[in-house]
DNA sequence: TGTACATCAGTGAACGCGCGTTCACTGATGTAC
DNA sequence: TGTACATCAGTGAACGCGCGTTCACTGATGTAC
């Protein structure tokens, strides 16, 4: 095949970092190949190498990609001006969804590559990817919170904890009871303990 | 070389469990190849199918030695008796240490192992073999908590997804302050929030 | 208890397979004049 | 604007490699008598 313009040249790159995105959150970046990526997308695998020079390169951008798509998805989660139920009640809604729960290729990053980057050398770009991602996470989280800024920053990590660690645990035990169960006992304990703005 | 009595016989079975029990929580499942645990216990591959059927069947098995392990460790981590540091402030202090995070290979199996099972089919026997392991996590903390049943249960799997979300957000983000402060949060939220009588 | 032999734990070479990556090739695109 | 040609996006075969698994083989172990 011949060349291609600049204008299919850069969508072919986005489809590519979009599928290798979702790929990656649904199956884990090991268990993906390039080949699968590109066939995804509808090429052959070695073009894959005129877009990106490695495959760790590729889960850089995709893990950038996915961070900044559900960054956006959760802006339009939340209505701030909304005093019922509560902002961060709604967030807490959405991310504890069956939803969210289900479609994790198309989830929340933070949740979906959590181990996939803990297997990462601490010095990876990955990783720095991925903190960043966390960070902003934490900042979205804090900016729905009470309080004076330590308690803040505190509560907004103990919340991202139990959010990630209940879509975690729930996407390990589905078909089991205790899978919606999770994602409920995690809703109830931040609207009764963590949404009022006194301690 | 000959065959091996059964005392030897079975010793070797344990130690292929063990290593691979190790390898499994460090690496991911997929990550480690079956040469890699002969190795580690001082074997060719080859004798690996004396033992176990399939990797997936030594998976299994593997999870089931690292949650067997798992709980004795936490029966000895707590004294139901004292009431200060209560009980289960004594179990987050140490299921959230920074020595628990860094230890992956020898630390809990739910967090640990959560992703990876979270990829298996859903009636898989490695899928079943975790849940298991995940209520009797939930009901080891739950039986260190007050309240009527249904608000035990539910407080029991919430904070299951709070220490296992900020263990594994907690080694994702190692190397960065975020690491030690996502620990911190959990125990603080616990206890304030959790470790009391009342509502 | 001793003898004869079937069993089988462990070895190490080999299998087919899919991986990440490279490369010669094609021909439309982009550029220099 | 038109022409000449260098560029390079995408193709598909090929590379070396390590994987999970199989297998013929060895010889001490376990068993039947």
């Amino acid at each position: 095949m011949a060349r291609s313009d600049r204008k299919t040249t850069e969508r072919n790159n986005h489809a590519i970092e979009l599928a290798a995105a979702r790929l990656f959150r649904l199956k884990g970046i090991e268990a993906v190949s390039i080949p699968e990526v590109m066939t995804e997308v509808g090429m052959t695998h070695g073009g894959f190498y005129r877009h990106f020079n490695s495959k760790a390169d590729l889960a850089v951008a995709a893990c950038n990609d996915a961070v900044r798509r559900a960054r956006h998805l959760r802006a339009l989660w939340v209505d701030k001006g909304a005093s019922s139920p509560k902002p961060l009640e709604q967030l807490a809604e959405r991310y504890l969804s069956a939803d969210h729960r289900d479609r994790v290729g198309e989830g929340c990053p933070i949740s979906a590559l959590a181990t996939d980057v803990a297997r990462e050398p601490v010095e990876s770009a990955l990783r720095a990817e991925y903190v960043q991602g966390m960070k902003e996470l934490a900042a979205d989280i804090q900016a729905l919170l009470p309080g004076d800024d330590a308690k803040r920053h505190s509560d907004a990590l103990a919340i991202m904890a139990a959010m990630v660690g209940a879509v975690i645990l729930s996407r390990a035990s589905a078909g089991n009871s205790l899978s919606d169960e999770m994602l409920d006992a995690v809703k109830h304990l931040i609207s009764t303990k963590l949404a009022s703005s006194g301690e």
